[in-house]
DNA sequence: GATGAATGAGTATTCATTCAT
DNA sequence: GATGAATGAATACTCATTCAT
């Protein structure tokens, strides 16, 4: 894992490590989701962790550390979850399902994706960074789906264009989890998806320019 | 204006709360922008205000106030700037300079909209609700220019396609701002519009299906 | 007044310090009653007064000086209205008549005795002698009258007797004050007077000694 | 013990929680009678207590805590004093032994009596009536010695007068906290119990009625 | 004389972190 | 490895007092 690039801990057992983290991070982002990074309390981390202040500490140097494996750990979960279907034979249909697939990871990790998209700012900085390169693979695969339609000819777009879509892609999917509180009573995660691909694929101008 | 009704000044002068309160929003704009409302501490609005922390709390009744107030008046300067031109024609072109309009705004007050963006959360439970209606109120602006270009037979969408496309619209524009990390280099803002605007109208498959 | 000698104002119309001071006090009291000295602020006493922090402290140096002016006035009081009735016929009778209407008049002050009784021990080193004279005096009132009784041979008691007697009916009378939470269900102030009367006169042993 | 019921600590340990707390009322006591409660602060009490700030709040929630806890173990005290001699059995001997008795714990106890006398109403709204039922016990303790010095034919008192007369006893031995200023030079704690002890026994009117 | 805006020292309380057991 | 008592820097907020108008 890349964690331990940077959060050392200071029990050697690594499955233990390994285990005392993801409890960790479990009742981190239940906390988080609840009343944020900052107003949660480490001593309510521990606790809900299952362990003590001190034990929690065995594991972390400081407090930002957890909120670096949250989201270190939800950017895999998404990612891993997002590879899984391999969306790269580059036709629309193929694009298409890769971005309903997105959407609805999105809609299964909603309080993941929320917590880290809120208080991913409050990192420090020396782990935004590796956040944001995370986040900008996590662009780069929908741009690579989005070249190879181009490749295909099933897209024409330029770099810029192909880029820009890729960002959109992916704000759409984050979107789902932070403007819930707007969507909630409108909208499914199928209606967003049949409604976002509609808007994305068939352009406000089309009918009027085919007509 | 609409703060009085969250934040009850002790002070009864009205230009002098107005004058006082301006200081204190753009000193916290700065502050939060560099280090986040919970990192910024009273006494450094008040000092980067020009007065007291006795002086501060004179205008406001905790510090969760000056969010308020942070967030109430970027919410009034972005719409007012944005209803300043009317683009009320109901044409795809007004829709489009309308777009462009909001972005170059968004572009303007990209702090304030950053800082708005990412601490609105931190927002008082009493106060959110008010914040969340203005910016349903933002979005309702450009549902009503959509739902002009439909009537007219400009654009062909029911109604929870125009609905979602306003929303699109506005975290497109938020996006100019809290993504100005990943954009910065590549895009200007006015990249950004041409190619946002392209994208949102011409739509993927156009080119396939008019071939 | 003896007011003058402690708190100086920076106002010289007399007729108006009276008058100012008097708001002041009736403010003060009602004030003090509800949350105690401590935790009632000056603003509040001016506000209550009718007329401005700033103007409060026309009339005062500090507010400390409130509570000794409010001390001494009930003092002030007390003793008026104790005096007004001249009990000093040495008789036993006199003496349980100037006792009965002692403790109508801390009846009627209940509020104003509480307070000084409580907050007392808040006044200045510099203000505390003098409303301990001022009690001393209260006392001394009470001393006169049993020295005359003994004098008339209406009481068979010694010097040091004659004090504390002295000292239990004035302690009494404040008693009814400050256990009105233990006596306003049970008792009203004719029973007070009743009740402590006996006890006083009577003596527990009197029957004993008399079969 | 009845503090856990108020006061509940963060830290587990019954042991460290007894030590601690007697280090926080003692200190308590002595800065209280010297300053009072309110111009006392939590970091005097700390530091006097022998911890730190932050380790006085894992014992309490809030600095009223520390009133209730001083005025609960005084209360305790003195009971737990004035019971051990068990002064039941009913004559005019033993119930003046237990006057005497309970005066010379008040002397004694001198500060903390005056201490809890003082600053009791400066309790919380929710300790208040506990605390006044403690005080009510006490009252209770001699009004039953009274009652059975009067079921035995030793005294000659109505409901009203034993439940009176108690309550002047207790209020008497607290006189000889609240009232040390007016009694130190002239009165020793022998004195005072000889002559409230003639005073309430002998009664006023004893030798004119014998006569 | 009256006002009330400004001041800032002072205070209770929290909480991340350490370290002896 | 785990624990949790101890620490104290940090921080929001209050309020007596002043003084320019």
């Amino acid at each position: 894992m890349s964690q331990k690039k940077f959060v050392p801990a200071s029990v050697r057992d690594e499955r233990l490590i390994e285990k005392r983290r993801n409890q960790m991070i479990n009742a981190a982002v239940a906390l988080f989701k609840e009343k944020g990074f900052h107003r949660t309390t480490t001593r309510e981390i521990a606790k809900k962790s299952g362990f003590s202040i001190g034990t929690l500490y065995e594991y972390i140097r400081a407090k930002e550390d957890v909120l670096y494996l949250v989201c270190d750990r939800i950017y895999d979960e998404v990612r891993d979850r997002l590879i899984r279907i391999d969306a790269g034979q580059g036709t629309l249909e193929s694009l298409k399902l890769a971005i309903a697939h997105y959407f609805r990871i999105v809609d299964e990790l909603q309080d993941e994706v929320l917590v880290m998209y809120q208080e991913a700012k409050s990192l420090t900085k020396e782990a935004l960074p590796y956040v944001l390169k995370k986040e900008m693979e996590m662009v780069g695969i929908f741009e690579k789906m989005i070249r190879k339609c181009a490749e295909n000819g099933e897209l024409d777009l330029d770099e810029k264009e192909m880029e820009m879509l890729a960002h959109n892609i992916f704000v759409q999917g984050e979107m789902w989890a932070f403007r819930r509180w707007a969507f909630k009573k409108k909208f499914t995660i199928e209606d967003y998806i049949r409604l976002q691909t509609h808007l994305l694929f068939s352009g406000l101008e089309t009918r009027d320019m085919m007509a």
